[in-house]
RNA sequence: UCCUCGAUAGCUCAAUGGUAGAGCAUGCGGCUGUUAACCGCAGGGUUGUAGGUUCGAGUCCUACUCGGGGAGCCA
């Protein structure tokens, strides 16, 4: 491929000034007069155009005056200084190459588009000016949580997407088979016959690779996880969607306050890296999405988290001067308002929930020494909510069996997490971060849908 | 699933129960440094769908469809 990237050009414009130079890429906005025009092109490397300039020097003025928002170019000319002040230096063409054109009925224009919209154009939406931040962002991120991690002694595991057993009763699970519904086999009880389907048993997607992670935690010491979770919830906001992307590590020889040491070492570092290597992405996103994003980001970097305890967060509540729709109690569940009040009134930052009731927490939670509470924590940031849900798990094999029993769950199914204590257990702790709520935060995007590139939801799978 | 708001030109939006408009986009023309360029002209509509009230419905009523926001569930 000839030409060199818009990014290099920014980052090294001196290395190009006053040389000729191709440029490969779509043009954003054109603007024409009689004799000269200016096109505004973009080549998907960086979030800044190339001005082009030209005029009738090149051999085909007419028909490139002519041309739609949309169509692919490739320019060849000098780089020079531009008169301008939108621009440090701008492209003087002194040949133009119409790659492809676009058609009249292009459906961006110049202007803005609501974000609704767009969604219906989601093939489209990433030559915007919004999405196409969002996403780089999106890669920026990911390449940030992977070396995070690899910096600090983690190994990657790949944990299955199809799963055979109903694990943690985590949601709603999507059922994979390939048996045919018009003529499934049943059995005795009339009932579905799964060991004829492809698997011999009732399969689905996975909604967390925690437990497969904590065996490779027992094997490796510090694991994440980094992929696709399934959830078939009809929850329909703008913080859910069917299909998203969750991180989960996993130490061990770690308690709840390493669990949350990490949490916290590692929000901090994948902000503080967004800043640093998407500077023009979030300025951004701080002018047109939220205008105090970045002083947010970078006191959310440089400062400690808060950790309030379940108990002492329904104190906290109780004594506040506000009438929430639904009852504080200890021993319910935290409602939204509940958490929004504590990370966006009370703390103003974020902040680590733990130790809640055991019996409104997952079986696999280690339970404390009052016989009441378990060593959970939860991650609420302002405007998001929970980004993340963590626990220390438990190591003890006859309390993890008491609890699996009492949560009313089969002690058989589990027979190999189980092994894990049995053999060399030791105490270990973990959290599952929610990829599109850490974009919808570093970003200030309110709705999920918007920093998956096709989402997924309730009545929705179009493209 | 529940509550609530909405649906008018390709897009973003106006229109007291009384002849459906604007900006942008598109097409044509003009313009020698533009910056969501500017100026002129033109085309573009079964007002989400189906009923109802009324002399008359974009506007009022009912149902449905789709979408936004909030809630539940969670990451």
């Amino acid at each position: 491929m000839d030409g060199i990237l818009i990014k290099q050009l920014y980052r090294q414009a001196q290395e190009f000034l006053n040389k000729k130079i191709i440029i490969n890429g779509w043009i954003r906005t054109i603007r024409t007069s009689k004799n000269f025009g200016f096109i505004e092109l973009n080549d998907g490397t960086h979030f800044k155009n190339i001005q082009v300039v030209f005029d009738e020097l090149i051999d085909n003025y007419p028909e490139v005056a002519k041309l739609n928002v949309g169509s692919a170019l490739s320019v060849a000319g000098e780089l020079v200084e531009s008169p301008g002040e939108k621009q440090p230096f701008e492209l003087k063409a002194e040949n133009i190459k119409i790659v492809g054109i676009s058609h009249p009925e292009y459906p961006l224009q110049k202007k803005r588009h609501s974000f609704e919209y767009l969604r219906s154009i989601a093939h489209l939406r990433p030559r915007t000016n919004t999405f196409s931040a969002v996403f780089r962002v999106r890669s920026i991120l990911a390449y940030a949580v992977h070396r995070f991690f690899q910096e600090n002694g983690f190994t990657y595991v790949h944990t299955p997407i199809i799963t055979g057993s109903d694990a943690e009763g985590a949601g709603e699970m999507f059922r994979v088979t390939t048996l045919d519904f018009d003529n499934a086999p049943s059995n005795e009880q009339g009932k579905i016959d799964f060991s004829k389907d492809f698997f011999g048993k009732e399969t689905n997607l996975t909604v967390s690779g925690q437990l497969e992670g904590e065996a490779y935690c027992m094997a490796f010491n510090r694991i994440y996880t980094f992929g696709p979770t399934f959830r078939a919830e009809n929850s329909n906001t703008a913080r859910h969607a069917a299909e998203f992307w969750m991180i989960e590590p996993e130490i061990a020889f770690s308690d709840l306050q390493d669990d949350m040491e990490l949490a916290e070492e590692m929000i901090k570092y994948l902000i503080g890296y967004v800043l640093e290597n998407a500077q023009e992405e979030m300025d951004f996103f701080n002018s047109f999405i939220d205008k105090s994003l970045i002083g947010r980001l970078k006191n959310v970097r440089d400062s400690a988290f808060e950790r309030v305890t379940y108990t002492e967060a329904i104190e906290l509540l109780n004594d506040a001067d506000e009438q929430f729709t639904y009852p504080v109690k200890w021993g319910n569940d935290l409602q939204t308002e509940h958490e929004r009040y504590l990370t966006e009134k009370i703390f103003k930052k974020p902040v680590f929930v733990t130790d809640y009731p055991k019996e409104i927490k997952a079986f696999y939670m280690r339970l404390n020494e009052d016989n009441k509470t378990v060593a959970a924590m939860d991650l609420l940031v302002p405007g998001v909510g929970e980004i993340i849900g963590g626990s220390q798990r438990e190591e003890r094999e006859e309390l993890l069996q008491k609890r699996i029993t009492e949560m009313g769950l089969s002690v058989d199914e589990y027979w190999w997490y189980l092994d894990l204590r049995k053999y060399g257990g030791t105490k270990h702790a973990g959290f599952g971060l929610g990829f599109e709520r850490l974009i919808m935060y570093v970003t200030g995007m309110a709705n999920i849908r918007d920093v998956i590139p096709f989402p997924r939801t309730v009545n929705n799978a179009e493209f």
